[in-house]
DNA sequence: AAGATTAATATGTAGATACATAATAATGTC
DNA sequence: GACATTATTATGTATCTACATATTAATCTT
């Protein structure tokens, strides 16, 4: 008899899509006015805004001033996902975590390295090979270069104990990253440290950051056969 | 000597990442309230809520009812991307697009698949392999299932001239989608298809969608050698 | 002192209002 | 008719106000 709650902004959202879903707005359609939806549910045209600028994120609509609201035409799969230290995934899984550091050295950055980090001169920086295990199995074996020209204090850093990736996620904070996925042949050192057999295939992650216009770090993080990256959209 | 403009609520939400990044506010800090940060910035708590709410959502500090607001201890790396339609992949490449129909028939559903979509018996199911080429150049292997009990309508539709991917982008809007990546070596079709040698490195996107409950399609999509995906956080 | 009740507090949300801004449509000028 | 100017319109943003909600702190019972 009384009227339950309010409608929330979630709830305008829920709505709209699920008329998008249902075709009552096609793609390619021209929705009606904030104004205008927000009379049909009886709410502040505000909420509707809230819940346009949402779905307008979601990738489902696009918004434009004076054009209006449009069902997008090709709606792109938009997904998002997390990349945690190592330590917490591999503990996220209920597995027992250790990390080995391999080798730690200053090194001139090679050119596939410079183009990452997209600088012109070869720098001196500092090269960290390591693995990271889960329940005694190999699980990631990552190679990373960090600038120490802006993070200096690195070379103090304990990283036998505590691995770079931990580090530098505690005292970099980056403002840019760039992430990059695609597959390569274990070959050499990957094959060896993954205990894997030269050729098999391996998930490979890259990720490059940068604080400003300062490179921090780049790693080549090489998964274990069988990693598998979940993505919810 | 006039008040150049009015805060804006990203403008709000730049100054405290700067903070963040700057280490004022360091790793498990709590900052002050909305209300003091509003009033330092000389804006309204709204404002202030709008851009804690965004750099909640980046994951850069987590909100609590009375708890107030803290940056968050390790940060995770969150990134999202794009997966358009190929063909528009493709073309923003600045490649010719084509593609090529391989085969279309009824099957029963693997258990492989089946796990996909999370459903206990077999079902017949319209598979449907392609190629997605780029200057002429295979570009993608797919191999798909579509569940013809909520999407008969497609056996209707010509899959020689438009690729399955259009055709239900364009008609079958999902509610959930689950994406996975991987690595696997080249064997038998992909090999053939994507003309690689067996035992390549190919990196592979697999999506699942769903409309409510009901499943729509499954993809593998195996990417010719060298593809890469990139991300932006 | 342990447990339940109540108050205090910071964030979350909705609404009303006012104005800003971008894009389109309408108009006027030559 | 081509081009510049001016309205019109729908979304974008900021503020104030009022109340909701979750969580902690304080207080009262027994």
């Amino acid at each position: 008899m009384n009227e339950p709650t309010r409608l929330s902004w979630t709830d305008v959202r829920d709505k709209i899509r699920a008329r998008i879903l249902s075709r009552t707005y096609g793609p390619g359609d021209k929705l009606p006015r904030d104004e205008d939806i927000a009379q049909e549910f009886g709410c502040a045209r505000t909420t509707v805004h809230r819940a346009m600028q949402d779905l307008s994120q979601i990738g489902l609509v696009e918004r434009k001033r004076k054009g209006g609201t449009h069902v997008r035409l090709d709606p792109v799969t938009r997904a998002t996902f997390d990349i945690p230290i190592t330590r917490r995934e591999v503990e996220q899984r209920g597995s027992k975590y250790d990390y080995q550091l391999i080798s730690r050295e200053m090194e001139q950055t090679p050119l596939p390295v410079m183009a990452r980090f997209g600088i012109q001169r070869p720098v001196e920086m500092l090269r960290i090979k390591a693995l990271h295990l889960a329940d005694n199995c190999p699980y990631i074996f990552e190679d990373r270069w960090v600038d120490t020209r802006s993070n200096a204090d690195i070379l103090d850093a304990d990283l036998i104990r505590e691995s770079a990736n931990e580090w530098l996620v505690r005292n970099k904070p980056y403002s840019r990253v760039d992430v990059r996925f695609y597959a390569m042949n274990a070959e050499g050192e990957s094959a060896e440290y993954l205990s894997t057999r030269e050729g098999t295939a391996l998930f490979v992650i890259e990720r490059t950051t940068w604080i400003g216009d300062d490179p921090i770090t780049t790693v080549q993080a090489v998964a274990a056969p069988g990693y598998q990256l979940l993505a919810q959209g």
